[in-house]
DNA sequence: GCGTAGACCGAG
DNA sequence: TCGGTCTACGCC
């Protein structure tokens, strides 16, 4: 008899141990999913341990005190991680104070989690398996029978139906279902040759990553430097050494892009892993990973789980960016498990920006990363020059007369133009225009979306929707549509440019599969005038004809009421202006603002990031930021609101009489989602030094409230946003 | 996370 | 007394 403790699909913190269930068999279940009765339900469950036993079921319960059941089914044929992901897991489990099932189930691709789900998108074809060699066979059964013995397993669609169905007559061959496998296609323009030759400056970069002793190198590089080829050289490197590499990169965008100039060279044995891909993809990529069929991994944030083993290099780009942090448990932060990883097989972490996060600037400056620089763009190609427009002296609010007149001349050189409409600090509400009432959702307590295009309100929380008509407050039917989306600004371009092609890329309009992919060829075979779009045009994309870039509103970025505003708007500022001018034509970029005398401007203007985080990291240092405190939210949820906020006063006032040393509490105060379908939020923030200490007083606070099931304790560790 | 037992509650 | 709703408990 086997004794199996299995975790739970639940992800609750009252669940986060293991169950024993009792297996017949005697093969190794360990790391497997299994259908187990839990709680007279029947649920998911994963495999952590096994031991085994001569004892009888009953001698067991005696043993036990409480019964014991039978595991259902075991669902895989082999183990869904290996050892070093389990270990990860329970790093993530410890670090980010979170259930070991959410851990392993951010891990896997979503026909692999351990948890019931319904609908599975893999698709599955009818075949034929091979059992024996049959008698009395006619020459074409014959003929038919080796060639499936010889591939063990064929679809009937490439057989005969009359003669297999003889042979499954005879017992020779039986049916079975064959998972439909989907194959991603990269499109191979823009390949990097294999003898791709580094400049100098390239060259030393590559050097310094192969030969530093730290573990982990921090390369930052202008827009333009060329950073790519550096990424690609070094796989190489590790490749040819018979080691594997994992390549981040923030958007999915960026994935097809990098992966076209790879394939050349790494043909199939590189995979793509993002959120993009169907879920049979996913699972496909997923196995020929598991396999050893892959050995380079291009994707988003999830794919630092990819299975590879002999892992020898992780490439992280744009490291600074928001989305290598997941912002729901487990709330983690893609660079910490990338240096993990490294460590547990010896590997090389290289971090690529042109405006490296701080606590990246200064780890480098404290010597734990290796430094590196790349100051000039490839072949000495300028910077795109910066100017400043006073939108106080204008009279259009969105369209100053230089841009109106800039935009006209590149359309007259056919040259293309990116704008950008910074979405950050904005959100598109409806607002009254007799009494000022704006539209939020009873449920959650935050502003309702508008959506043009069926005149509905929509909640982005819970989802629920009303057409748009009167308001509740005085009847009236005139509103204001707030908040400048890049929907209204691709109406107010096309009216102001008949002639030109506009492309609109946001959210909304990349949505579709591979439609992002689409975008980006439209607007390199220059089939697009003028490009309007959120964040994601500004990052990485290479578009050789774009000679000017417009910013409309930095303002509310600047302005936002968050401490790392500042270091938000230098990036994507660098970001933007980098799209331009990347081939032999010059650049230009225009940032629109009614506060031109700002600092961060005028250093962006100078490209002077070393300045820049100079000044910043004075005022973190002053203000106890991070990266000089570390930051955690204790959010806390319940029904009853006067219930939660006596919680949360009392969870302070214990956290308070801990007397720890750096380690300050405070709050309670509501969360920018103060309710979500009818229950209350109220978050405690904590500023703390010593990272390890403060995980187990988080811990011990979680497990002193286990019992206490009229209050959610979650605890988000140095999250990319507030809260 | 959720099924279950037992508490609680109002109508007759 | 009975059906319906609410909530603490604990799941192997």
């Amino acid at each position: 008899m086997q004794i199996a403790s299995v975790v739970i699909e639940y992800s609750d913190d009252r669940l986060d141990k293991t169950f024993d269930y009792l297996y017949l068999g005697d093969e190794n279940i360990i790391g497997k999913r299994v259908s187990v009765i839990f709680n007279h339900r029947e649920v998911i469950g994963y495999v952590l341990d096994t031991s085994f036993s001569d004892l009888s079921k009953e001698e067991l319960e005696e043993e036990y005190g409480f019964k014991l059941n039978f595991i259902n089914k075991v669902i895989d044929n082999e183990a869904l991680i290996n050892e070093e992901l389990l270990d990860v897991a329970s790093y993530m489990s410890y670090k980010y104070v979170s259930p070991l099932i959410a851990c392993l189930q951010v891990m896997l691709p979503k026909t692999l989690k351990p948890k019931t789900v319904k609908g599975s998108k893999i698709k599955y074809l009818l075949g034929y398996r091979y059992l024996n060699d049959g008698e009395n066979l006619t020459v074409k059964q014959r003929e038919l029978l080796g060639f499936i013995k010889e591939k063990k397993e064929v679809l009937a669609k490439d057989v005969n139906a009359g003669i297999a169905n003889a042979l499954v007559a005879k017992g020779c061959i039986k049916k079975v279902d064959i998972e439909q496998f989907r194959r991603v296609s990269i499109s191979d323009n823009k390949e990097y040759s294999k003898d791709l030759v580094l400049n100098d400056d390239q060259q030393k970069a590559f050097d310094s990553v192969i030969n530093t002793d730290k573990r982990c190198s921090l390369l930052e590089g202008v827009t333009g430097s060329g950073k790519s080829e550096v990424y690609f050289t070094l796989a190489k490197h590790f490749y040819n050494k018979g080691e594997s590499v994992i390549l981040l990169v923030p958007e999915i965008i960026l994935t097809s892009q990098i992966a076209a100039r790879f394939k050349g060279y790494f043909k199939d044995e590189l995979a793509l892993l993002h959120s993009s891909l169907s879920e049979g993809e996913k699972y496909d990529e997923y196995r020929r990973i598991k396999n050893g069929d892959v050995k380079v991994v291009i994707g988003t944030r999830s794919a630092i789980f990819a299975p590879l083993s002999k892992l020898g290099l992780i490439i992280i780009d744009e490291e600074h960016s928001e989305s290598y942090k997941q912002e729901s448990t487990p709330c983690y932060d893609t660079l910490d498990i990338a240096l993990y990883r490294a460590n547990y097989n010896n590997a090389k972490v290289l971090l690529g920006s042109a405006t490296p996060s701080l606590e990246s600037k200064i780890r480098a400056m404290k010597g734990e990363y290796n430094q590196i620089y790349l100051r000039t763009r490839v072949n000495n190609k300028k910077l795109p020059e910066v100017k400043i427009v006073d939108m106080n002296k204008e009279e259009d609010e969105l369209f100053s007369n230089e841009l109106k007149l800039l935009i006209q001349d590149r359309l007259n050189k056919k040259e293309q133009v990116i704008i950008l409409i910074n979405r950050r600090g904005y959100s598109p509400y409806v607002r009254c225009k007799k009494c000022g009432y704006i539209f939020k959702c009873s449920n959650c307590d935050v502003s309702e979306n508008y959506h043009k295009i069926d005149n509905k309100l929509k909640c982005h929380y819970c989802g629920s929707e009303r057409v748009l008509d009167k308001c509740p407050e005085c009847g009236s039917g005139f509103f204001d549509k707030t908040g400048v989306g890049s929907q209204r600004i691709e109406e107010l371009v096309k009216e102001l440019y008949k002639e030109a092609r506009v492309l609109r890329m946001d959210l909304d309009t990349t949505k579709g599969k591979d439609s992002h992919l689409k975008y980006v060829e439209m607007i390199r075979n220059n089939e697009v005038d003028i490009v309007v779009g959120t964040q994601m045009v500004a990052k990485g994309l290479d578009f050789p004809n774009v000679t000017l870039v417009a910013v409309l509103n930095i303002d509310s970025s600047l302005n936002a009421s968050d401490y790392r505003a500042k270091e938000r708007a230098y990036q994507l500022l660098v970001q933007v202006l980098g799209r331009a001018g990347r081939s032999e034509k010059e650049g230009l970029a225009l940032i629109q603002t009614h506060n031109k005398d700002n600092d961060v401007l005028k250093e962006v203007c100078e490209y002077n990031y070393d300045l820049f985080c100079n000044k910043e990291l004075a005022y973190r240092k002053r203000m106890e930021y991070p990266p000089f405190r570390n930051i955690a939210y204790i959010l806390l949820s319940g029904k009853d609101y006067s219930e939660l906020y006596k919680f949360a006063k009392e969870s302070k006032l214990y956290l308070e009489n801990l007397n720890e040393v750096n380690f300050t509490t405070l709050g309670p105060s509501s969360p920018y989602i103060s309710k979500i379908n009818g229950v209350h939020r109220l978050k405690l923030m904590v500023k703390f030094r010593d990272i390890k200490r403060s995980i187990k007083i988080f811990k011990e606070f979680k497990e002193k409230n286990l019992k206490n099931n009229r209050v959610k304790i979650t605890i988000i560790v140095n999250p990319s946003n507030d809260i």
